[in-house]
DNA sequence: ATGTACTTTGACACCGGTGTCATAATGTCG
DNA sequence: CGACATTATGACACCGGTGTCAAAGTACAT
């Protein structure tokens, strides 16, 4: 079986090369005679052109590169799965690479993964879609790329979101609405922007319903379940202990909702919890935990659509859009 | 900032090209003072060799292709990470490639996926790593691969795997010396090799301490998480009920531990539970899982690197390893 | 018939590397 | 010192596509 490339093609159909690429293109200024006789090469010779070398010409690779460091696993297969889902719809290609956002090295672990792979952009993942340093780095570098679940204010970069404030205040209402009032709180890492987020959504519906801000109710968290666990001995211990726990995501409150069940205490007769991202744990624990759903592969699917858009047209306005967030409640919240 | 190719290299250094690509790649043949000073303007100009350039001339394309279709997230990122790590050390890039085993698409779909992305190999995951209908394809078309937790007898290619069966006796044992004597089992997605694995690990175990086995102990699971809450269901409506569920996974596991307590149980007071795998959830709920740490980085981590050596030289020796699997034991299990 | 504008086509260089082979430089030994 | 083997180097074609530009073909108006 020998190879067939652009060469045997155009010698078989006895056009050149170069009227093969046209019609591969789909460029104008070819006869239709001609496009029919050379497509029906392509079907007769089962030709697949090559993209290393279309690569080579173009100075293009079709690869998109995800740059994540997340500890949740769900978040990072769901990122993947959207982004997957647009990359081969335009017949791209994704490269993943998880990386550390602390440090010196990341500007230079990126560029070093961008001169070695050619890469044609990059979907940014929280944390990395709200480091101002290396949006700057990839903007001198001319470099496209596209903000994931990132509330950094930039208009001229591709950014995808989802409401991560008005879902913390529906989720806190609801909370508020089973008639509770001491409504711990923890937050999420530092470094990402949903963290603040979530946790003014949480500040603003306290507010609005008249229930004082109790900062001795909020624990400092980092969105691992470790964190969580840390976080729930801290709010359990507390005298009196709150009503209800609102964790910026199920991870954290499925640690709550762990230690509270060792403790045997019963949810949510004794205590209500809440979670946030509707995480697979969400529904896999008893009782199911009410959260936030958050469609996080929609976020990745549109902005590694809009990216490629943009590679490929440089002139493309630049796509911003906040998708909505939604509550879904379960077992683990109930009246006071 | 202009582009540094190997031409500006070449012509900087006062040498030819071809030179460059010697000091480039290493090879014989290049007299001291020269790499010396070719290396010298590869600092000095920061020069990175273009790997798609240098694809389209050797005829690779420096990536791995990693199948899966696994209806466990946390499986798929070990996995995942396991083999990033094994394609670093090479300065290979990963690509994901979800994709469907069952429906006649599967040959056809890979086939696609070769011909538009040139992989130079392919990680084969469950269930992907058991079908003789893919191997044998990959075959014909000379395509490297490597098997992960296949079962497949086939010592003409790369496998890692674990050992399932001893996990599962070891586990059984472990029930057993607990004192339990009607233990239920889930059996896992049948085209899994690991499924009829675990369950003759756990069948060895029973008639190896002279405990009959019996067929209505068994339910048919699939691995995913609602197929272990019909699973659950099904068991725990057993009259008698069992005294101890072994699952053949975490998550089935985890059904089976939330329609236990939903139904008020204790675990494992009244009923123990055990799980496989050690995924993250067999420590994110209470009571913790009893389990089966497999060691899915390490064996991707292998496969990986392997299929790496045998694509830089197909005389390299078929690597076929059986790494050990680890009974950890949590809350979910107990005497009777 | 002729001029003009537009469409179609192909020759050829180029992208940035690697492989082949001829030639130049150097080393070895009688 | 000359004959010969060995090492170092570069010229050039090639991988399989794309971009540029000139030339040939066609349509239409005058």
């Amino acid at each position: 079986m020998k190879k067939v490339t652009i060469n045997s093609v155009a010698e078989y159909a006895g056009v050149s090369k170069k009227t093969v690429s046209r019609v591969l293109n789909n460029e104008p200024n070819v006869s239709p005679a001609t496009r029919e006789k050379v497509l029906k090469v392509f079907k007769e010779l089962d030709y697949k052109p090559n993209p290393i070398a279309r690569g080579l010409a173009r100075n293009k690779s079709f690869i998109i590169g995800c740059l994540y460091d997340n500890p949740s696993k769900s978040y990072i297969t769901r990122v993947q799965s959207g982004a997957l889902e647009a990359c081969h719809k335009f017949n791209y290609n994704l490269l993943i690479h998880p990386c550390e956002l602390r440090g010196d090295e990341l500007i230079h672990n990126v560029d070093q993964l961008l001169t070695t792979s050619r890469l044609d952009g990059l979907v940014l993942t929280p944390p990395f879609s709200d480091s101002q340093e290396l949006i700057d780095f990839l903007k001198t570098q001319n470099i496209p790329f596209a903000r994931v679940a990132s509330a950094l204010e930039d208009d001229t970069s591709i950014s995808v979101c989802s409401n991560d404030e008005q879902g913390a205040y529906e989720l806190t209402e609801h909370l508020i609405s089973l008639g509770h009032k001491e409504i711990a709180f923890i937050k999420g890492h530092q470094d990402h922007s949903a963290t603040e987020k979530r946790f003014s959504g949480y500040q603003n519906a306290l507010q609005n319903h008249g229930i004082e801000f109790n900062e001795g109710l909020v624990a400092q968290g980092n969105f691992s379940y470790h964190s969580g666990a840390d976080s729930a001995k801290q709010i359990l211990d507390l005298k009196p202990m709150p009503t209800a726990v609102f964790a910026s995501n199920d991870y954290m409150a499925a640690a709550v909702l762990k230690l509270a069940t060792q403790r045997q205490l019963r949810v949510p007769e004794d205590i209500s919890i809440a979670g946030f991202d509707n995480a697979p744990i969400a529904r896999h624990i008893w009782p199911g935990l009410t959260t936030i759903a958050q469609p996080v592969e929609e976020m990745t699917r549109q902005a590694v659509e809009q990216l490629i858009l943009q590679i490929s047209d440089p002139s493309t306005e630049v796509y911003q859009k906040v998708l909505e967030a939604k509550l879904i409640t379960r077992e683990s919240t109930a009246a006071k």
